[in-house]
DNA sequence: CTAGGGTTAG
């Protein structure tokens, strides 16, 4: 696949020094017959009733807004041009296109080109209106095109890109070939809808027309590539072209960071002959991305110029690395230079609140936003969505997904099902999902998958079936690996294993260690020792070095009283040098971040919260009838031992300390990073029933929220 | 035309 991109251009021998290694058949135009690629050009009657509000007055107040032009007005076209320039809202726009009308000028090529470009580039959410007086102009030249192909580049249907310019290429007999900005434009489009296939059609058209070189069409059809993973591809363009300025240098290594390869990276950046503050900023994002968080923080201290986008990537790279506390100091650092906030490094510092479920300090941010104005860009909300879903206040982000002040975006409606959907409520989820739809805006890959993992996490396995189908009959969406791997869930949290195994078997690309993965998480929730040894030894081709199988095996021999293998499993992770990834759980007090590790430093923290625990243990033994579940614990021990490992999981600690410090009837909120345990689990239902509190604690898969002594995943997890 | 953010199965 890698190569092919590039190799499959080859055919197009056009004067350049192209070798053919491989002959794959491809048709000169771009056929996407197959595609869900519609691109209607209806012609919609146009503003009729709006034409007339145009009064002379109007237009004289508008003239007279125009101020020191007005002595150089010697015709309406350059009126109208002057106008348009000067329009800021839509409304303004709608206004100058019916006076257009009215006078005749709609059909002027520079004012109409004038009044797409406004509509697409100048104007948010305007892009719609501009695709109108395009459709209604009877002969769109090329530059109209290519600002309708510009702006649906960038829509949230990058593919009807490429079929506007398929309709283009059509109609070239009349107007003129596709020209560098078509092709830089479609490309963009075809790398936003992540099509390799569309890609390379389109690099062997840019060869036909001699443009493949071209420095803004070569740079990106190297970020095309990138985007469908060929890196490989993406260096070879570049190589090919003549003169590399300082963009596309940029764009090369930024290919490289993409697709994951740091060497390359590091190579293209040290052969850079200029660098600019971007080219740094590409480097902070492929040591961060690798969790090279040493070499990230040696770059920016390094780099001569840091602008705004290197304090966001070094917050966003440290979160999500999970280094909250460095992320938060490059936040002050920023704050501390006096650069001002933006939208951007604000959202990055929400979204660090989300990983790191730090629902306080959100809702600080919350405020500020909201007070600074913050609150109309859409992914701002949408962030806040997030953050508030993943924080385990999934009514708090409905309501804000409700009052959004603008339209929501295909991400706002995908964010909040998937947030719905993490928290059990797959019903809802699903009319969500209904509701979409009815305002206008198409399910997409991403909303499929979080509707699929809401359905599986609600147990609604028709639904899940249906609405598989329904992707691929209806909205023409090829499953990829994610789909599926939201399938095989579905059948096996439900304890379908055969099903699920069926599935996988039948599944028409390779499995993935991830889906051998699903289905060993599945034969330990249900106790299926053979079927788990089968999927382990599939585990062991494909990835055999992974503590976490190592561990679920051991666990669901444990389960099944088999320590003998038990002891084998433990065995084999000695020798091969596996070493168990140790849990963490964090809690937040007074805006303040805990963290927890399992048996690990008895700093004055971790005293105080297994002095509380030991207490809790206690009453929870008299008044909760509780004994301790030790199936999961990885050694095959006295059960004393055991027991004792046990009690010292980091959600345990987490809880106990929420517990001994947090006001009184304050939910305990809990993010973990691993699943939670049989035991723990079992306690934390004690303890919301005995000790009448509500606990809820994230793991790496869900949410549990525990009330009266039991967990809103129903013990399904 | 290039850089940072908001959605994504386990």
């Amino acid at each position: 696949m890698e190569e092919d991109g590039f190799a499959a251009t080859k055919l197009f021998n056009c004067g350049y020094s192209y070798t053919y290694d491989d002959v794959i058949f491809l048709p000169h135009y771009i056929d996407f017959s197959t595609d869900d690629v519609s691109f209607s050009m209806r012609r919609v009657p146009l503003l009729s009733s709006l034409m007339d509000t145009v009064t002379e007055g109007a237009m004289a107040a508008a003239m007279a807004s125009l101020g020191g032009f007005e002595a150089n007005m010697n015709s309406t076209e350059q009126l109208c041009l002057a106008l348009i320039h000067k329009c800021k809202a839509l409304k303004t726009v709608k206004q100058i296109q019916a006076f257009t009308c009215k006078t005749g000028l709609d059909t002027d090529r520079l004012v109409a080109g004038k009044l797409i470009f406004h509509c697409v580039v100048s104007i948010s959410d305007a892009l719609d209106y501009g695709r109108r007086v395009f459709s209604h102009f009877p002969d769109p030249d090329v530059f109209m095109y290519n600002t309708i192909i510009r702006g649906l580049a960038e829509s949230d249907a990058p593919q009807s890109a490429i079929a506007a310019f398929t309709e283009m290429r059509r109609g070239s007999m009349v107007i003129a070939p596709p020209d560098s900005f078509s092709f830089a434009f479609v490309l963009k489009g075809a790398a936003n809808y992540g099509s390799l296939r569309a890609g390379v059609q389109l690099h062997c058209q840019a060869i036909r027309h001699g443009l493949d070189t071209h420095i803004f069409v070569g740079t990106t059809l190297v970020s095309a590539y990138a985007e469908c993973g060929c890196v490989g591809s993406a260096k070879k363009v570049f190589e090919e072209m003549r003169e590399p300025n300082v963009v596309a240098w940029n764009a090369v290594v930024t290919a490289c960071v993409r697709c994951g390869d740091v060497k390359g990276a590091v190579g293209m950046f040290d052969r850079m002959p200029i660098r600019n503050a971007t080219s740094w900023n590409v480097m902070l994002a492929g040591y961060t991305k690798a969790g090279e968080l040493e070499l990230a923080k040696k770059v920016f201290l390094e780099m001569p110029v840091k602008d705004d986008v290197s304090w966001s990537t070094m917050i966003s790279g440290f979160a999500h690395n999970g280094c909250f506390y460095e992320a938060l100091g490059f936040f002050r650092e920023l704050r501390r230079v006096g650069m001002r906030p933006n939208e951007v490094s604000l959202t990055v510092v929400l979204s660090m609140c989300a990983l790191a479920g730090a629902i306080e300090f959100g809702k600080v941010l919350h405020g500020f936003l909201e007070k600074s104005g913050f609150l109309w860009i859409i992914s701002v909300n949408n962030a806040l969505i997030h953050t508030y879903s993943t924080c385990g206040n999934v009514d708090m982000a409905r309501l804000i997904f409700e009052g959004m002040p603008k339209s929501k975006s295909i991400v706002s409606w995908t964010t909040m099902i998937a947030g719905l959907a993490m928290h059990g409520r797959g019903e809802e989820a699903i009319q969500l999902l209904h509701d979409m739809k009815a305002s206008g805006i198409r399910p997409d890959r991403v909303t499929f998958i979080s509707i699929l993992y809401a359905c599986s996490h609600a147990g609604l396995i028709e639904e899940g079936r249906t609405y598989f189908s329904k992707m691929v009959d209806i909205y023409g969406i090829e499953p990829a690996i994610e789909h599926y791997g939201c399938m095989v869930d579905l059948y096996g949290r439900a304890g379908k294993l055969q099903e699920a195994y069926d599935f996988v078997c039948q599944m028409p690309i390779s499995p993935t260690a991830i889906i051998w993965r699903t289905l060993l998480g599945a034969c330990s929730i249900h106790g299926y020792v053979e079927l788990a040894e089968q999927v382990k030894e599939r585990l062991s081709e494909l990835e055999p070095n992974d503590s976490g199988d190592h561990v679920l095996l051991s666990n669901i021999y444990a389960i099944a009283g088999k320590w003998k293998d038990v002891a084998a499993v433990r065995r084999s992770m000695t020798d091969q040098r596996i070493k168990k990834t140790p849990g963490w759980s964090m809690i937040e007090v007074d805006k303040m971040m805990y963290t927890f590790v399992a048996g690990e430093k008895h700093d004055k923290i971790t005293q105080e919260a297994y002095e509380k625990l030991r207490e809790i243990m206690l009453k929870l033994r008299v008044e909760g009838g509780y004994v301790p579940e030790v199936g999961s614990v990885l050694h095959d021990i006295e059960e004393e031992e055991k027991e004792d490992s046990v009690s010292r999981h980091s959600e345990k600690l987490a809880v106990a300390f929420g517990m001994e410090r947090l006001r009184e009837g304050k939910i305990i909120r809990i993010v973990k990073n691993l699943r939670v345990c049989r035991d723990c689990h079992t306690v934390m239902k004690l303890i919301s029933r005995v000790y009448r509190l509500e606990i809820v604690v994230r793991d790496r898969s869900r949410f549990h929220t525990f009330r009266d002594g039991s967990c809103s995943c129903r013990d399904y997890w």
